[in-house]
DNA sequence: CGATATCCGACCAAAATAGTCAACCGCTCG
DNA sequence: CGAGCGGTTGACTATTTTGGTCGGATATCG
């Protein structure tokens, strides 16, 4: 699971087109474009991904445009973020792979941990639907009290 | 909360660390770099934010090198990532920032869950200690983090 | 003193990111 | 039918971040 700019980006692009959806009409990259101030040629690519991932359909011509591909309730955000971020890069002992820390003396003891990291991550994310988002509805974790950046020691 | 591969290269280093102190000896830079085959150069970078962050402290002259600055159970994991991955750019709606998504139309309705997921990650690097890296306990958190104290080498 | 090791800042190259451009193709509506 | 809308593609560029180097300064032990 690698999180980036790029991930956030197509987030709020999804929930821009769940949040404008109406009946079955489509809606144009432009519209999205203009809304969530993100650059047209930008978001082509980021749905290009998304469409090739199953995420949402195209239609073509005039009055076209994307829609989703399941139900807003459907679509779990870590579906957008795995369709965009996609291939991982491999290098050492990375977040989402297995592979990586060869077998030096100290073997990598850090592995473990950012594997069960990812995964926690992964988790998350996954319990997490675009129509959740669109109505606000995120925070919902058990139990978990304010306090999230902010120490310098 | 920021996850880039420079937190990965400092927890690798604080592990080794950790895991070659005996008594008050303390360990060159030298030394891990060449057992975790980072850069000495790097090393020292990290370090200098490690040691300024409280993490570490530093014994100059020969047969110097760094301390822990607390007992290994007591360092967080968490802290060492936001010693040397600090300031968060603030571009957009980041990770860890309340500021960012400014009020233009939709408000960005994504900002809230991208604060749960910070909040989350924090939580979980939080409830693991480098004592439990360097002994390989990491995995066995179900759904959400366990203990944050109350456990030591 | 001199070897050892941290300290510190400037500098650099490669990679990832964010964004652009231009040409193309299918579809629908006038 | 054909013009234009809007998705499709891929190559290309600029900026930022990353990982790493170099050179020197400073402290300290023997």
């Amino acid at each position: 699971m690698k999180l980036s700019t790029r991930g956030r980006y197509a987030v709020m692009a999804m929930v821009d087109l769940a949040a404008h959806t109406e009946d079955g009409k489509p809606v144009s990259l432009a519209d999205i474009a203009e809304r969530q101030e993100i650059s047209l040629s930008y978001l082509e690519q980021l749905f290009g991904k998304l469409r090739r991932g199953g995420i949402v359909k195209s239609v073509r011509g005039p009055g076209g445009g994307y829609v989703l591909g399941r139900a807003a309730g459907e679509t779990r955000i870590a579906d957008i973020v795995l369709a965009v971020d996609e291939p991982i890069t491999a290098t050492r002992c990375q977040l989402g792979t297995s592979v990586g820390c060869r077998g030096n003396r100290s073997r990598c003891a850090t592995h473990d941990l950012w594997e069960e990291l990812s995964h926690q991550i992964h988790l998350y994310l996954s319990s997490v639907s675009l129509a959740d988002v669109v109505a606000r509805r995120v925070l919902g974790a058990p139990g978990v009290a304010r306090d999230a950046v902010g120490r310098v020691a």
